[in-house]
RNA sequence: AAUCCGGUAGACGAAUGGUUAAGUCGCCAAGCUCUCAACUUGGAGAAUGCGGGUUCAACCCCCGUCCGGAUUCCCA
């Protein structure tokens, strides 16, 4: 059998975190089995769906590299069609016009719940064949009265609904536009969909789909309900846990291997293995691994994980993003070091590129002001002498490469009779700004020879006066 | 209210009905060290939501219960 996987999102907002990770499993599932991913935009409530949040959704699927073979598909492009299965399940009484108007069904619901029962459609227009004047009749689908609708979920398990929970649903509106559920399955089944994996959201509708699948004659797809993805507290997912919009972990700097990492461990698991390339998915993504349980998100192990890429990526890969992000700062990198030199210098010392950036600023820009506490530490009387060494040594470096570099501040260390951490802190602070970096031989040769000597200048005339002071 | 799904340390998660309930993040500590990281090592943290039952043996099977979620929309 062909493996053709779907993603189908209704274009209502942004791309969020859980439905990235759904649709990540569907496109792992595809390209495991050497199958076809398709893009589908679930568009038919007009009144929500918007081109922004289209254009969002597919700028998120392109940055994290989730490609469609297929699509994107629109449904409003597919009214025709829809058309015609309902004439047709109209005329063969699959479906019937159904004239209550919106005021009688909520007297309905209302009633049900006074009573104790559940609420749905008492079936009263399933034989009425007489059209009833000043209602513009819904179209609902006759769905089977008795007998169980078993749901072979590859990860429930499986699944009994009995029919008679469930009643006879809209199928389109009254002006003639189709809903949801019924979308659904004529799209799954035009389109060969042979593996439905979706949020468990939709287990509920799956017994519906199914007979209406059944209506069309069409086969029924493997299903596959995956766990929620729950906000840090273990609620609902929303704004105010921080980003669900995927872009936003681009713009904050993580990784898109290592969101997507992240992502296929929510709910999924391959052993105790914790790091995976994308290829390493691909080959190892299986169904049957997937947990039945919602999980929560977790920031800090994402922070891990993302680290974790950004010291295995190729700096080529890190590069671009890495430039994105002095741009949001306003620093011009054209006067600093380039950014591979940066990236080897910094990638385990920063969790995203957004930190690389603004831990690195002092190669670029130049600063008046010492950080307050690192200062008052290091930037002392007692570190006069070797500041003023360093800087005599460093004037007089012929190259100014890492192995001059660090032999050149041991050899001060060695001369003043100075522990390295006397020597380095001091000069660390005057260079860098801060009290951490990578160890000074890179940190100077990121620098550059006119930025530090300048640097040491400053410092020392930071101490003198300090001196003065006291 | 009904139906359906779920519940293993703070979080992610292992565990054909069979050792002392893996491993990872986070946390604490030590080591390394010019700082910060990275890395290495060690540590604390769980009687598997709760109560029964079946069994020689239960995280796992059964019943009940509590909690959370989904659905029951002319939303998707």
């Amino acid at each position: 059998m062909t493996v053709r996987t779907r993603f189908a999102p209704s274009p209502t907002g942004v791309l969020h975190i859980g439905s990235v990770r759904t649709a990540l499993f569907a496109w792992l599932f595809a390209r495991r089995h050497g199958g076809a991913f398709i893009l589908r935009i679930e568009n038919t409530d007009r009144e929500r769906s918007t081109q922004a949040s289209v254009d969002t959704i597919l700028d998120g699927m392109a940055w994290l590299g989730l490609d469609a073979d297929e699509g994107p598909v629109f449904q409003t492009q597919r009214f025709d069609r829809y058309r015609e299965v309902l004439d047709e399940w109209l005329a063969t009484g699959k479906a019937y016009k159904c004239y209550c108007t919106k005021e009688e069904l909520d007297a309905l619901r209302e009633a049900q719940l006074a009573r104790g029962e559940k609420p749905r459609y008492d079936g009263r227009y399933r034989d009425v064949t007489e059209p009833r004047d000043g209602v513009d009749p819904v179209i609902r689908f006759r769905n089977p009265l008795d007998g169980d609708v078993v749901v072979h979920d590859a990860v429930k398990g499986e699944v009994h609904f009995a029919n008679a929970e469930l009643d006879d649903l809209i199928i389109a509106r009254s002006d003639g536009t189709p809903t949801y559920n019924f979308t659904v399955v004529v799209d799954d089944a035009d389109m060969a969909i042979s593996h439905v994996i979706r949020g468990d959201d939709h287990l509920n509708n799956t017994p519906r789909q199914i007979n209406m699948l059944a209506a069309l004659g069409a086969p029924i797809p493997q299903y596959a309900h995956l766990p929620m993805i729950l906000g840090e507290d273990g609620a609902k997912l929303s704004k105010r846990h921080g980003a669900v919009n995927v872009l936003d972990y681009r713009d904050a700097g993580y990784l898109p291997g290592a969101l997507v990492n992240y992502l296929v461990r929510l709910g999924w698991s391959h052993g105790d293995q914790e790091l995976f390339t994308r290829d390493e998915m691909i080959a190892l993504f299986d169904l049957a691994a997937i947990n039945r349980s919602a999980s929560a998100f977790n920031p800090s192990k994402l922070d891990w994980i993302n680290q974790q890429h950004m010291m295995s990526a190729p700096a080529a890969e890190l590069a671009g993003g890495l430039a994105g992000q002095y741009q949001r700062l306003g620093v011009d990198t054209t006067t600093g070091p380039d950014l591979a030199v940066v990236i080897a210098a910094y990638r385990e010392r920063a969790t995203t590129l957004a930190d690389m950036a603004a831990a690195t600023r002092y190669c670029f820009e130049d600063f008046d002001t010492f950080d307050a506490g690192a200062a008052k530490k290091h930037l002392r009387p007692a570190a006069l002498d070797a500041l003023i060494a360093v800087r005599a040594k460093l004037a007089g470096l012929a190259d100014w490469v890492e192995a001059e570099l660090s032999a050149a501040i041991q050899s001060v260390a060695d001369e003043l009779g100075l522990g390295m951490g006397k020597v380095g802190q001091p000069v660390r602070v005057a260079i860098t700004g801060a009290g951490s970096s990578p160890s000074l031989d890179v940190t100077l040769a990121l620098v550059g020879p006119h930025r530090a000597l300048t640097r040491l200048d400053m410092a020392i005339e930071f101490v003198q006066a300090r001196a003065a002071a006291q």
